[in-house]
DNA sequence: GCCTATATTTAGGATAACCTAATAAATAAT
DNA sequence: ATTATTTATTAGGTTATCCTAAATATAGGC
């Protein structure tokens, strides 16, 4: 009935929805690495479905029933990955690719089974909302690391889990959802910002300060 | 290079050669459910890979790697077996399931990890052996339930893990891997066991008896 | 030792998910 | 507004894993 590559496909049409609206036979064929043909001819089949509206030349977008299922896919990816890091000591950095081999094979009892072990987490550990069982998500409002200006006061909210390497420099500089952190500076030139963070000082190039997200917090004023 | 196909015919083939000796296309035909044609079409395959040797109308065995490879996949089984038993308190009766579906998504890693976690056990829930990295396998020489005479004494190492019903219903009557019983007597006719356990008495068919395997210990005395 | 029954293989087909090359539609440039 | 460029689709091909029906090899009965 749904295959692993049916879900792959939705999952990924989502994510293009949340960062792009808009969700194009190139964009899938480039996220993949796949040709184009072979988007076009899963784009008809995920339409025969009714998994999504798919109009020739206009791109894609989801059904109701497609975003269930690829809510349903995330939820357990991002369980998963919670699980893997809080029990099993999994390293933060590679997760990702851990869960993206069991997500389709996850029983819907294990799923929660693992819910369950977990108390029922709202995020996973890149801070990513971890939908419920009927499709809920609990989206926040963030900005960019990017986008602070000198002697702003913020908290990290998420960071991209894609990216073992971006993970890794991140956690080794102590920057991980939950921490507090002040932009001491902002190099106009070239972007980089230099922050005060609770183990110290660091300085980000814009490359990453544009995927770590935040939520600013009153500035700090004495102490 | 290698699919889910591939690991579940070898490893059925595995447990094909442990129980028969000989493996035959009709027997794989009948436990996978598909048409002979199928099997042969799949063994031609195995066979150009190293796996198995084949001889057409001679049956299939498998080749020193073939067997490696099988072993890797039952390892996982009952790895994953153990882990939900232990840690997530799957019941009994339905992780075999939920292994079956996750043991060829999990990696190499995630294996030692959970081996890890576990304090790397020798056995799975059922009493079966879990092999080793390399692919040292603890075989317990063994009795059926139905071997022993009236009087004997005797403990449960081994059930199989295929079938949620026998394994709800042994589980009700206390017989599992470790427990001690006595055989009270043995109904001629049709094969009834009545054994004492300790938990009470308790009686059963020829079909279970056959099906629970155990080790001798000394007839006890008295007390 | 031949014949029949059973087991197995061969031949040809189907579907899923990928591919390349050629074509057509949409968009941008002059 | 026509052309050039980019983007997407269609046409036709490949591989993996299943199928059925027909052919063939092995094994058992007498």
């Amino acid at each position: 009935m749904r295959t692993e590559a049916d879900e792959n496909y939705l999952k990924e049409i989502y994510a293009l929805e949340q960062d792009h609206g808009q969700v194009t036979t190139s964009m899938l064929a480039e996220r993949f690495g796949y040709s184009p043909a072979t988007i076009t001819g899963m784009l008809k089949k995920l339409a025969l479905h009714g998994w999504v509206d798919y109009e020739p030349y206009q791109g894609v977008s989801l059904t109701e029933s497609g975003r269930m299922i690829a809510l349903g896919v995330i939820r357990r990816h991002r369980l998963l990955e919670t699980y893997l890091v809080q029990v099993l000591k999994v390293p933060w950095e590679r997760v990702h690719a851990e869960a993206e081999r069991m997500e389709h094979t996850l029983s819907e009892y294990m799923e929660e089974r693992i819910d369950e072990a977990l108390g029922r987490p709202q995020f996973d550990p890149h801070g990513a909302p971890i939908p419920s069982v009927n499709g809920q998500v609990k989206n926040i409002e963030r900005l960019r690391l990017s986008d602070l200006a000198a002697g702003e006061h913020a908290e990290i909210v998420e960071v991209p889990d894609r990216s073992p390497e971006l993970l890794t420099y991140l956690n080794q500089l102590g920057l991980i959802p939950g921490i507090e952190i002040t932009v001491v500076s902002i190099e106009t030139i070239d972007g980089l910002v230099t922050l005060q963070t609770p183990s110290g000082t660091c300085t980000l190039g814009q490359t990453s300060a544009n995927q770590v997200f935040i939520k600013k917090l009153p500035v700090k004023t004495s102490e």
